[in-house]
DNA sequence: TAAATATATATTCCATTTCATATAATATAA
DNA sequence: TTATATTATATGAAATGGAATATATATTTA
């Protein structure tokens, strides 16, 4: 018997809602991102990396929220697809320094004028001021959790 | 260099918002699922199933959005691992109809109210008219997207 | 300073996911 | 009704992800 029958449990769960809405506004993004050759997570790497070039592996991945592990995967793959570059840190010879190449520029530009298109289009209905509440209240959970 | 070195996209891009706060939200919670032995994606089930019993394998993908034949495939495991049951439809015997065990039960009512209980400590700081908009925001772009 | 501890990244091995396709049942069209 | 298309689920091979651990450098402690 369900613990409580009368309530859904989910559509009254947050983490389920953000989960949920979260897929919702990236799937169809993601279908032109894999149309342009890229994995999603070459994508947000690329995405993370464009405004903040030069980070460290661990900085990136503060970012990206992936395990550790994945993430330096990942990297290698796409240093040898030619996405990236890896430079080792001059002042903690453990860090590496991740840069986009030229490729992966040209590559995350498009990819960004096809993200703001998306985005507006999901938005379309909303208000301008109505889009600034979502995002505010988002940043905010999030500054909270991150504290 | 960058697209548009003075505005940050990520910060402002909302699938980014959306994906860093879910992950913020389930990262403490998704340690105490596997502590309890269940991976992410069984708990997502689990706790889709749990007040929606008896769902076809495709309406069950309708809620947690994975892939067909990955959540066909982690169906086939938690048979095997006793948590849930598969049926065949009457109607339609293409489908199979997916009902928790009582074992599955179990589980996921002592996953449910830890999970209750860890929404309440996210949102401590949150007035109840807050959390409300909040996630009144998340349903209706929920709706939306599906639409 | 030597030893111990901590940190940043890489690697190995294994579990899981994905892509493409298969299978079986249903719905539609000729 | 037979052929065709569609739908629901399953499966196999290959790619990817994750847990544990290794390696190399940095920091702290005795």
């Amino acid at each position: 018997m369900p613990m409580n029958a009368n309530k859904p449990f989910v559509d009254d769960y947050l983490a389920y809602l953000l989960a949920r809405s979260s897929k919702l506004v990236s799937e169809q993004f993601h279908a032109k991102v894999k149309a342009a050759g890229v994995s999603v997570n070459y994508w947000r790497i690329l995405a993370s990396l464009s405004d903040a070039d030069g980070l460290t592996l661990k900085q990136l991945n503060q970012r990206v929220l992936f395990n550790q592990p994945t993430l330096s995967k990942l990297i290698t793959r796409m240093v040898a697809e030619g996405l990236l570059e890896r430079h080792q840190d001059k002042q903690d010879k453990r860090a590496i320094l991740i840069f986009i190449s030229a490729l992966g520029r040209d590559l995350v530009n498009d990819l960004l004028h096809e993200a703001k298109w998306h985005e507006s289009e999901v938005l379309a209905d909303y208000s301008s001021e109505q889009q600034a509440l979502m995002k505010g209240m988002l940043r905010q959970l999030i500054n909270t959790l991150e504290s």
